[in-house]
DNA sequence: ATATACTGTTAGATATATTTAATAAATCGT
DNA sequence: ACGATTTATTAAATATATCTAACAGTATAT
């Protein structure tokens, strides 16, 4: 019941996803253009997702998610978002590349890594005293090629 | 010239890189176990890798790759060392979900994330003074469910 | 030495997901 | 109102990667 999707239908509900949190109607079009895809290639998914009943979608019309389906793309979002955040955050990644490397890699993370790097990212950024010291220095030691002196490593 | 590899393609380079590694015969049968796939598969893989000159293969004989299948193969064994270690000592997740993830992930690594998760790795690993104090309040946190009191606060 | 078992290959089918080309339906501008 | 443009769909082809079934080649054991 909690059909596993595959990367290539899981994006096709997070751009739908992402579409109705921007109160855009999701049409073939813009689908398309999100995902870099041709509009047959969309109008294929969109039958295949209606099939599994995780979109509403009749001919011309825009899709709309159901319950199911939002839920699922929910978990997708969730799991970008956290890689994500995770790259750019904390590894001080490019945020084009962190988007990039987020969407191809969400599909594969599962509930327990998830879980686990959620908890990672609230702890460092919930820290009282701001940037967590040890992360402070990371920044320092991938700028300049080597650990912090003195300074920073009380840190530790 | 430096050909990319679809997700499947890598997973073969890298079961015959882990073959030759340990010094074992990379035979049509064993690929075949250690992938999950059946030996056509394999067959058809072998095939192609050695069209585009990454594996030497002749019918019946154990495969082995070529400098630039190495080259690919040694690459796709460090994204995969590099989430799988930050899984595991990281984050704590469990070593067997660690390499199933980092198994899937490993292909949509950019060069870029990769070398931050490195460097991150060797900074959090080779801290002077053991674990990072940081990321002992993680572990803390992980484990109580809140953040650590007092004692490690210092550590931000 | 030959039957048996194991290993490897081929051929053909299947699934998924994409494309192009053609067409149909809807919308827009004048 | 109608021709042009945009949007959506269908049909058919293609690519990748898998499988099953059948077969071929090699090795093994008695």
């Amino acid at each position: 019941m909690i059909s596993k999707q595959s990367a290539s239908m899981e994006n096709y509900l997070q751009a739908i996803f992402n579409l109705q949190a921007e109160n855009k109607p999701a049409t073939v079009t813009e689908i398309s253009r999100r995902l870099d895809v041709k509009k047959p290639s969309v109008v294929y998914a969109l039958k295949e997702l209606s099939r599994q009943k995780l979109v509403k979608y009749k001919k011309r019309r825009p899709v709309a998610l159901s319950n199911q389906g939002n839920r699922l793309a929910a978990n997708v979002f969730r799991r970008h978002e956290a890689l994500r955040r995770f790259l750019i955050e904390i590894l001080g990644v490019d945020p084009g590349i962190a988007e990039e490397d987020a969407c191809k890699m969400e599909h594969f993370l599962s509930p327990v890594s998830l879980e686990k790097l959620d908890e990672f990212l609230k702890f460092m950024s919930t820290c009282p005293f701001g940037r967590p010291e040890c992360l402070r220095g990371f920044d320092y030691y991938a700028e300049h090629g080597e650990r912090p002196e003195e300074l920073l490593l009380k840190c530790q």
